[in-house]
DNA sequence: TTGTAAGCGTTATCAA
DNA sequence: TTGATAACGCTTACAA
């Protein structure tokens, strides 16, 4: 319809140099008239690319709806991508067999470019696997690490420092810590955190659980270190939901929060500000996160550089489930 | 490597008939042994099928962690969708004015052979649209409409008026319902629910609030509720979220939940069996639902039948959030 | 039952 | 600055 040839209408919808002005207007014209858009598919097999970036999530379906993180982190990806024209791939599997198999197949079909690393686990084999495959990668965790990917960083320490001293301020010595289950980095990352403000302090490490974020196990945990020979004054929790059900479990055992016991949950949920008492907790920017990330894959798969990137710390959100512990002077003697 | 053409390899590889039984197993091996897998970006290409199906949420970022149904409703798609080496674009836009124009672009690129449509509004121009642009779709909705899709249907009312006839049952006459905004389908669907059932129970109708489905806006609804010259007994809410932040709004004002003022949620959230009282509340099968909106827009894309699908109503998980009224006689006889 | 060859709709490499 | 023409790696008639 403009009167060129398909190369020249290539160039002129990638805005690249050397088509001329006036036929570029008379290209992109006859296309909006045409209502033309190029065909991804033709676009994605010329260019061998796929223009797609791939997440997989291993987690069983029920509790992923439990969890705040992945939908603002995807909505932070998806706001970088549309402006770029790509598109996310999400895969939800079961366990970490089938992980690894979604990211075999990823690969060798070509379906995506690059991929999320999400949940980083101790000696985490995927790294190396990616990088075996020849699949782009960006690893999310809380603080860099050796790594053949960059990483993208939010750092939880300050936020859980943050709400131990805050604890501590408040005249807690008996400062107890419901952690996520051991395998992955965050939790030992948070877990490090407590520990390091604990002794900052001048504070013997008090006692932790794991637990595995739900809110069973978090009521479950909670039980555990109140029934334990020294109780706690203060918890300091892994995540919402678990303060959030341990907050429950102490107030049904007849505790009143926060006199005898002090909660701080990790997330900020969307209901955390409207419980009895309003929760504690640390917030940090997910769907920021999501985009820097995005933004990070983009570049990679692009073959930019991108470096390690660390987002502003998380912020401690101070409401009424911390306050002084009931018996602080017999605890300052003690 | 296996001494076939290339067109051997495909039909071998698609189970197609039309190449014996020898060649295919002969075929199959190499393809093992040189670890090849098909193009998906060929493959999309000359099949002229994309081989992803899209989900297009319209929510602010931030509010998407706070809905457990995406998440659910996402895992359940994609254990149908990996099953058939389908996979799902997910876009995630702030308004609908974006979300308009992500079909269309999604439809003028091919990049996907049919959507789901969630988030149904009243006069929704969506099914049209899509109609229009010829991109298939299935429609989640609480029941069967009036439509060009399929729609798969999981019907709410049973659910809410389970909720109303249990409260009815302990003796509440003055029973509210904080709806969700009034754009969207579910919310009348429920609140057409609430309604039926009470003049079911041979009671008028009482007050009802359109809320936004955030803690917030569940807590300012049960306030305004509360403050009315007739305050409500017990608050049927379209959401667990609201239903949450309104029982601590009610506490708030020293009300006893269920004693003063007795509660029920909508979805059966991760949290809901551990609070202060644990809600009573609707759940519906959110995994399943997404299973089967998936097996039927597979269908779909296809060129098969797929009738509606109606699946089994949600059922009423009761807890401690309800109880009889502590005004059961006067209300008896007004 | 198997091989041949023509698409699918782009991008990229050349000549013109 | 533009126009042919060959990839890209499959699927699918059609021929052998």
């Amino acid at each position: 319809m403009a009167g060129v040839s398909k190369g020249a209408v290539s160039f002129a919808l990638n805005d690249r140099p050397g088509v001329a002005e006036a036929t570029r207007t008379r290209i992109l014209a006859a296309a909006a008239e045409l209502r033309w858009t190029p065909s991804h598919r033709a676009r994605a097999l010329s260019s061998s690319r796929a223009l797609t970036v791939g997440l997989v999530v291993a987690r069983a379906p029920e509790t992923l709806g439990a969890d705040p993180f992945f939908p603002a982190f995807i909505a932070g990806i998806e706001t970088t991508l549309a402006a770029r024209g790509q598109a996310l791939l999400l895969q939800v599997v079961p366990d970490q067999a089938s992980e690894r198999r979604s990211y075999d197949a990823l690969a060798a079909n070509g379906r995506v470019d690059g991929v999320f690393l999400t949940d980083l686990r101790l000696d985490d084999p995927r790294p190396a696997m990616l990088e075996a495959l020849g699949l782009p990668a960006v690893v999310i965790a809380p603080s860099p690490l050796e790594c053949p990917w960059p990483v993208v960083a939010t750092d939880d320490r300050p936020g859980i420092a943050a709400a131990v001293h805050h604890l501590v301020a408040l005249g807690h010595r008996r400062i107890a810590h419901v952690a996520g289950p051991v395998e992955f980095v965050h939790t030992r990352s948070r877990h490090a955190a407590w520990a390091g403000a604990l002794a900052a302090s001048a504070l013997d490490e008090f006692s932790s659980v794991h637990a595995d974020f739900s809110a069973a196990g978090g009521a479950e945990a909670t039980v555990r270190l109140l029934d334990s020979a020294a109780p706690p004054t203060a918890i300091v929790y892994a995540n919402d939901l678990m303060a959030i059900a341990g907050m429950s479990a102490a107030q049904t055992r007849g505790l009143h929060v926060p006199d005898d016991l002090s909660v701080t949950g990790f997330d900020d949920s969307a209901i955390a500000g409207h419980l009895r008492p309003p929760l504690t907790t640390v917030r940090t920017d997910v769907v920021g996160w999501g985009r820097a990330a995005a933004e990070c894959l983009l570049r990679l798969v692009d073959g930019l550089a991108c470096p390690d990137v660390t987002l502003p710390p998380p912020e401690l959100v101070l409401r009424s489930s911390t306050g002084p512990p009931r018996t602080t002077r017999e605890t300052d003697s003690a």
